[in-house]
DNA sequence: CCAGGCCCTTGATCTGAGTCAAACAATGGC
DNA sequence: GCCATTGTTTGACTCAGATCAAGGGCCTGG
C-alpha cells in the first residue's frame, strides 16, 4: 500500500480543529510547542486503509477531515467494526501496549490525518502536565466509549442499538457544527450491522420501521431524524410502574 | 459505606506481585520512587464496592489479592459487566477523563488493592518515561481488551463466547502460578451471563453441554478444563474448506 | 449512454437464545 | 442443626433476529 505523505507544514496553532482536537486546552505557548510534534499529514483514499493489524506502531492519527472505521478480525476471519471515526477524533491509541496495532484503520471517504509521532507525543507531555493529562483522557475517553459499546451490544435490542447508534452520530456530528437532525451515514449497512452486533438485513429492517413509525426519513445514506425524543424512548424505554 | 484505610507502609519493591503490575520493568531507582506515591493499601470485603458510578475520580487501583468485576449501569437499571479484575490489574481507568467514575466497582471475595493517586503518578510519569510509557501500555491495553470483548459480544455465538471467557480466564491465572486446567470462578452465572451477554440459564446449559461432550468437568464454582484444545477449537473452529 | 457491480430492501422460513416455571443444592445466620 | 436465602439446573415454549432468496436502485467507469 502505497502511502500519500503531505510534507506542508502543518501547525495545531492555526488549525480550525483545535477546539475539537488534540490540542483542546492548551496555553497559546503549548500549543506552538506541539506544532514541532505535528510535522505532517497524510491523505488516505476512500477504501485504503491508515494501519493494518500487525503494523509497527509510531504514531497516533488525528482525523482532520472524512470518516474511519477501526475493525478487529478472528482467525477465521469474522470481523467486527469496533468504531467510527470522525473529524478531531483520534486513531491508533491500540497499537501503544505491543508496539503493533491490533486493529485496521480503514478510511470510509477520502481522508487526511495529522500524524502523531507517540515518541515526541510523550516527551513533550513529560514537560506539559496539561498535554499530559490530556492524553490520558483520551485514552479514558475511549475505554469508556467502548464500555458504552459493550453496554449496547451485551444488553440491548436490535431497535435500541441502532436508535443509540443514530444519537450517538448525530450528537457527534452537532458538535461539529452539523445538523442536530439530519446526516449522511458514511458506512454501508453492513458495517453498520458489523458495529452494532446484527445483520444487514436486521438494520435495513429496523430502519424501515422507524420509517413507518415516522420517527426518522431514509433515502440511501440521508437520514433525516424527525423525532428525536422518540429515538431517546426507545434506548431509555420509560420506567413501567415507578 | 465505611471504608478501611490500612496506613501500613507498603512498598512495591518488595511486593511479590511486582513482576505482574505497575512496577513492571522498572528499575530498582525508579521503583523506590514509586513507593513514595502508593501509600496506602485499601480492604474491599466481599460485595461492596471500591467506588461507584459517580464518585470523584482520584486513583487508580492495583489489586493485591482478591477479585473485582467493574459494570455499567443504564438509566432503565440495566447493567452489564464489563470486565473481570484479578490480582496485579489496574482499575479506575475509567474515571480520568471527566473525573469522576462511570461504573462500579465490586469485590466478588475480600480483596486489598493498592491505592494509586493519579496526579501523584501523573508527576511521577513526567519524571520517569519508563513510567509514563507503561502507565500509557496499561490503558492501550484496557483498549484492546475491550475490543475483543467487542468482538465475542458481536460475533461469537452462545459457546463460542463461553470457551472464550474460559480460555481468557485460565490463561490469566496461569500467568500468576495457578493450574492451566483447574479454577474456582469467583462470579456468579449471572455475572458471567452479563459479562458475555447472555442470559444465567443459558451459560448454566452451555456449561452443561461442555460437560456432556467431555471438554471440561463442573462443580459449582469449580472447573476443570479436560480438553483445552476442544475450547479452542470452539472458539476458533478450524476453516472448513480451505 | 450503457453495463456491471455494489448496496439496499423485503419476504418466507428457521433457529439459537430468551422467557417462564419448577425443583433442587449450597451457604450463612440463628 | 435447621431454616431462609441465594444460586444453579433443567424443561417447555416463544420469539427476535438470522438465514436464504429474489428483485430493484444507484453509482462508476468505459
Amino acid at each position: 500500500m502505497v502511502m500519500d505523505i503531505q510534507s506542508i507544514k502543518v501547525a495545531c496553532s492555526s488549525c480550525n480543529l483545535r477546539e475539537l482536537c488534540l490540542p483542546m486546552g492548551l496555553s497559546s505557548c503549548e500549543m506552538e510547542k506541539l506544532d514541532n510534534v505535528i510535522s505532517t499529514r497524510r491523505r488516505i483514499k476512500r477504501g485504503t486503509s491508515l494501519f493494518n493489524t500487525g503494523d509497527r506502531f509510531t504514531s497516533l492519527y488525528a482525523v482532520r477531515s472524512g470518516f474511519f472505521k477501526t475493525c478487529v478480525t478472528t482467525a477465521d476471519g469474522r470481523d467486527q467494526v469496533t468504531g467510527f471515526q470522525m473529524t478531531g477524533e483520534i486513531i491508533g491509541m491500540d497499537g501503544i501496549v505491543s508496539d503493533h496495532h491490533s486493529c485496521d484503520a480503514i478510511a470510509l471517504e477520502d481522508a487526511e490525518v495529522c500524524v502523531l509521532p507517540f515518541d515526541k507525543l510523550e516527551q513533550l507531555s513529560r514537560e506539559f502536565s496539561t498535554l499530559q493529562h490530556h492524553v490520558h483522557k483520551i485514552m479514558s475517553r475511549e475505554i469508556v466509549r467502548d464500555h458504552g459499546v459493550m453496554l449496547l451490544l451485551g444488553s440491548m435490542r436490535a431497535e435500541e442499538r441502532l436508535a443509540a447508534f443514530l444519537l450517538n452520530l448525530v450528537q457527534r456530528l452537532h458538535a461539529r457544527g452539523f445538523s442536530q437532525s439530519e446526516l449522511i451515514l458514511r458506512m454501508t449497512r453492513e458495517e453498520i450491522g458489523s458495529y452494532l452486533g446484527m445483520k444487514l438485513e436486521t438494520v435495513s429492517r429496523t430502519f424501515s420501521k422507524f420509517v413507518e413509525e415516522g420517527i426518522i426519513e431514509v433515502k440511501q445514506r440521508y437520514v433525516h431524524i424527525k423525532d428525536t425524543q422518540g429515538l431517546e424512548r426507545i434506548v431509555n424505554p420509560p420506567a413501567s410502574g415507578t
